[in-house]
RNA sequence: GGGGACGUAGUUCAGUUGGUUAGAACGCUGCCCUGUCACGGCAGAGGCCGCGGGUUCGAGUCCCGUCGUCCCCGCCA
């Protein structure tokens, strides 16, 4: 291969096939840079040597696909390459073959400038050969099989789940596959394999996994495709803390693949504190957390910088920004996303003139160093009064909203300063932190404004904590209601979380038919409704069925971050855009009339 | 569904207040070159300024619409 020769190879007789990386003709003295996945070899022609060689060097162009037979020669050593791993060697050319040419493309791989993703993406072949994109698919099958090996070795199967199944119209948008057998129906594409392997753990299959692709019909994102690989498993008997035991174990093992140690176990943290804490229910724990310094002000403080006194007054601190000019600190309020009368009091410049006392204690509390930036979120004055909706919670939503527009500020201001206290810096930087992290005790339930209605806020197959069970008992009318017990109900669900990324979700499944009906009762769901959705489901879960519970990881984030790139495009081969089309392939397309009406669809021309 | 950024040569970009023939670098083509490695030198080709309409004596530049790519909010059990 390209990349394999080495000083001791010289005096060897190799054949070297790939594409012209390079030409450099110097006239009778020829180098080619031959590439292929593993590196690049320099060849040598030489007219003197080999002038029938060296006349068909001359119509070598970029990207021509060829063979070569020659020697291996050490290099002299004042052309020795040491940006080459091959650079000490290079391979005199004795046969050359032309085994394909190559068009000119739009942009060549070994272009230093990166081409615009429309491009890059219609010639996805071409930008593939790039060793950035060689070195990303790497990496995610080396961690695959990191996955795979170490799973395999815990007595995990990997079992197939159909891709074609049945549409459950709850979260996510399904993709829809038209039935022509049965004119009128549609599998649907799975979200999830999610009642599939519950159903395996009824089988028997008490350890099951796979790495496995999904689809979710909804808008992308930087780290959202519609179809996406995720590493899902399920096994029978396991306290959550086993499931987070394996996790760890295959997690370690995939950074391992890339060359990184990381340490277990993770730590681990209650939604409730993060939330608190961070604003947020999958906090970056490489920045600081931020702390509630409503305590540091008097109550004239407060009132002349009309602060409600009954809420948190947040202190976010990002550090090592260094002084601000006026205009960048006035640029701050801008880029805040308010949620329910939060407000930024941005220049905490100005508390320090105007309220010496409060400012010292709140540099306290967050223990402020040199060239720290502190920004204080707090709701007006004029914000209503605390009104008793989800009484039962610890958060209340108008605490809540101040923290979540604490925790996007944080976010947004520890991006726009990454490169300036260098802690959020993905790319280019090789000595890497990685935080993770268990969220665990999640809400069993969210409630919905627009429906007026409590909603499972993972799925309704988690199973709640043990001793909230009493809570779903509350009546028919509960599920309507925004202040009943049902928000106080907690459920057996972690996420695992990784520098501010979600890498996965899992729960400890309800395995008891009784407990899934009340579920699905205290969810507003009819026995008739239950049934007609998930009967087949309920039915199995009345044969026998083991405690269970697992979880799923995101291949493709877990990729992304690894590979240090910024989007999940850069880790998936042939992914789609924005507007979830593939540009090389162009799908989707209007497909025929014959088609059409074997399926009985008619297209609504508009 | 909403907000924002962008679209000029094959590629990455520049293009002033609306004003002559739209530029640079890389790439490409030809010629020269025996130690380069992002080789070098000389010469050259290459443009529906995303598309459509409008304003204007005159539009890459201003206005309206439209298409596409990217980012964010909503959405993602």
């Amino acid at each position: 291969m390209c990349g394999a020769l080495r000083a001791s190879d010289a005096g060897k007789k190799a054949v070297l096939m790939g594409w012209v990386n390079r030409r450099r003709d110097h006239g009778n003295l020829l180098f080619v840079d031959l590439r292929d996945r593993t590196g690049v070899t320099q060849v040598v022609v030489n007219a003197e040597r080999n002038a029938a060689i060296h006349q068909k060097s001359a119509t070598l162009r970029n990207e021509y696909v060829i063979a070569v037979t020659g020697t291996v020669k050490l290099r002299d050593s004042n052309t020795v390459n040491k940006n080459m791993v091959t650079g000490e060697v290079e391979l005199v050319a004795e046969e050359l073959r032309i085994l394909n040419e190559s068009k000119l493309p739009p942009f060549l791989p070994s272009d230093t400038a990166l081409t615009n993703e429309e491009t890059r993406l219609k010639y996805r072949y071409i930008d593939l050969r790039r060793d950035v994109m060689q070195f990303n698919i790497e990496l995610r099958h080396k961690v695959a099989k990191a996955i795979r090996d170490y799973l395999s070795g815990q007595g995990f199967f990997e079992i197939e789940t159909p891709f074609m199944t049945r549409s459950t119209p709850e979260g996510a948008r399904d993709y829809l596959v038209p039935s022509r057998v049965q004119p009128g129906t549609f599998y649907a594409l799975p979200q999830s394999p999610q009642l599939f392997k519950q159903i395996l753990m009824i089988s028997g299959f008490d350890k099951y996994f796979q790495i496995v692709r999904c689809f979710r019909d909804e808008d992308l994102r930087a780290d959202r495709q519609p179809e996406f690989t995720q590493i899902d498993l399920e096994m029978s008997y396991p306290q959550p803390e086993r499931v987070w035991e394996v996790v760890e174990g295959f997690l370690t093992a995939a950074f391992a693949a890339a060359g990184i140690a990381i340490n277990t176990p993770f730590p681990r943290m209650d939604y409730d504190e993060a939330i608190r804490l961070y604003g947020i229910d999958k906090p970056d724990m490489r920045l600081p957390a931020f702390a509630d310094v409503r305590d540091c002000f008097t109550p004239e403080n407060l009132q002349q910088l009309a602060i409600n006194p009954n809420l948190p007054v947040i202190a976010i601190r990002i550090p090592k920004v260094g002084e601000l000019s006026r205009a960048e600190r006035d640029s701050i309020k801008p880029m805040f996303v308010a949620k329910g009368g939060a407000r930024v009091f941005e220049d905490f410049k100005r508390i320090e003139k105007n309220f010496p006392g409060a400012a010292a204690e709140v540099s306290a509390k967050v223990a402020v160093e040199a060239g720290d930036l502190v920004v204080i979120v707090a709701a007006s004055a004029q914000t209503g009064e605390q009104t008793a909706l989800l009484p039962h919670r610890k958060v209340t939503p108008q605490e809540l909203a101040i923290y979540a527009s604490a925790g996007l500020l944080r976010l947004a201001l520890a991006q726009r300063y990454a490169e300036r206290h260098g802690i959020l810096k993905r790319t280019g930087d090789p000595a890497k932190d990685f935080r993770f992290l268990w969220v665990t005790n999640f809400p069993m339930f969210e409630w919905d404004e627009s429906e007026r209605s409590w909603m499972a806020a993972h799925h309704p197959f988690t199973s709640p904590h043990e001793e909230d069970m009493p809570k779903l008992e509350t009546g028919v009318e509960s599920v309507k209601d925004p202040q009943s017990e049902l928000s106080a109900v907690r459920a057996l669900a972690y996420d695992v979380v990784l520098n501010g990324t979600e890498l996965g979700s899992g729960s400890i499944r309800i395995h008891r038919q009784d407990v899934q009906s009340r579920i699905f009762r205290a969810l507003g769901m009819t026995e008739e409704e239950a049934k007609a959705r998930f009967g087949f489901f309920l039915e199995a879960l009345e044969y026998g069925t083991p405690p269970h519970g697992g979880i799923a990881l995101g291949l493709d984030r877990i990729v992304m971050i690894l590979a240090g790139a910024e989007s999940l495009r850069e880790v998936i081969p042939f992914p789609k855009t924005a507007r979830a089309v593939d540009l090389m392939v162009d799908a989707p397309t209007p497909v025929g009339e014959k088609q059409l009406r074997e399926l009985g669809i008619q297209v609504k021309k508009s």
